[in-house]
DNA sequence: ATGTAAAGGTCAAAGATAGTCAAACATTTA
DNA sequence: TAAATGTTTGACTATCTTTGACCTTTACAT
């Protein structure tokens, strides 16, 4: 586990409800790395495709807060085939929308692992570079699958 | 015995349960010799067909995992994974496979449901001729999932 | 209002790994 | 002994992490 790893479990673990709260500089002295070093833990690890949130304010009393989003099923899978990832999806965010589902309880561990493996770049490297669009049709098919009810 | 051998050697004997990892620059620093050539010692010798996988991660923390698959398990998925179909997979052939392994009791209704969608004609059709070397690339990386066990 | 200190934000460069590929070299085979 | 095959290396590439210099916003004292 590198720095990051460290810092964004450290996160994780001082959610209080679905959200936490924290000062930047006080991060940094806390972990001894540099303050933007925070905001690449943010960058990289609660983003809106893992299903955070994040608001800030700077000057005094300045602070970061991370939200876990937490819509209903079907609108948010409804969301998901109107959003960007249906005509492209790289692979870090493809984990990322995984990991979401997962932790909201709409896929199971079985399509979890199953899902992890499909979508990955190991997966889908082609002879040309379509991984990314044929990433997003695979990803597509299986939210409509989802919303039709599963069975 | 050549130092591909020695570092293979070193490499099987230092399997814990059923995988090992590594660092790429500790190894080449300790057999003296260039980086790459733990990738060729890897790539020669920790293939899939001698069951192995492999896994890595770049950049400061990086590793790099092999994975030992379980062949005796499932003869069948240890045929699959050398035959013809790892290189090119249509369609129908796709489905017949599918509904292969389910009736063997190999993949559970869920896998089987998932896998129907992922590696369907819609799912994958995409802007070059590549669907049929994308499907095989993808069953072949779900049959390694299959034989590494666990998860 | 204004200045300033105390936040947080951005971005590009440096650092840390691993991957690829072709050329040089070595060994085996016909 | 020439051709085929296997090994070793290094230059170049790709990816992920860490840092620092510079920028913006906010609260508060004056």
């Amino acid at each position: 586990m590198n720095i990051s790893d460290i810092i964004e479990d450290f996160i994780l673990k001082n959610f209080v409800e679905n959200s936490v709260q924290l000062s930047r500089n006080e991060m940094a002295k806390y972990f001894q790395v540099s303050p933007s070093q925070i905001n690449y833990v943010i960058s990289t690890r609660f983003t809106t495709s893992k299903g955070f949130d994040i608001e800030s304010k700077r000057g005094g009393d300045g602070y970061i807060r991370i939200v876990r989003l937490n819509e209903d099923r079907n609108e948010f899978l409804t969301s998901l085939l109107n959003s960007c990832y249906v005509n492209s999806l790289d692979g870090f965010t493809a984990m990322q929308l995984l990991d979401n589902l997962y932790n909201r309880l709409i896929i199971n561990d079985n399509e979890y692992s199953t899902l992890k493996v499909v979508l990955s770049d190991k997966a889908l490297k082609s002879p040309f570079n379509v991984e990314d669009i044929v990433r997003a049709n695979i990803f597509k098919q299986f939210i409509i699958k989802l919303l039709k009810g599963d069975n």
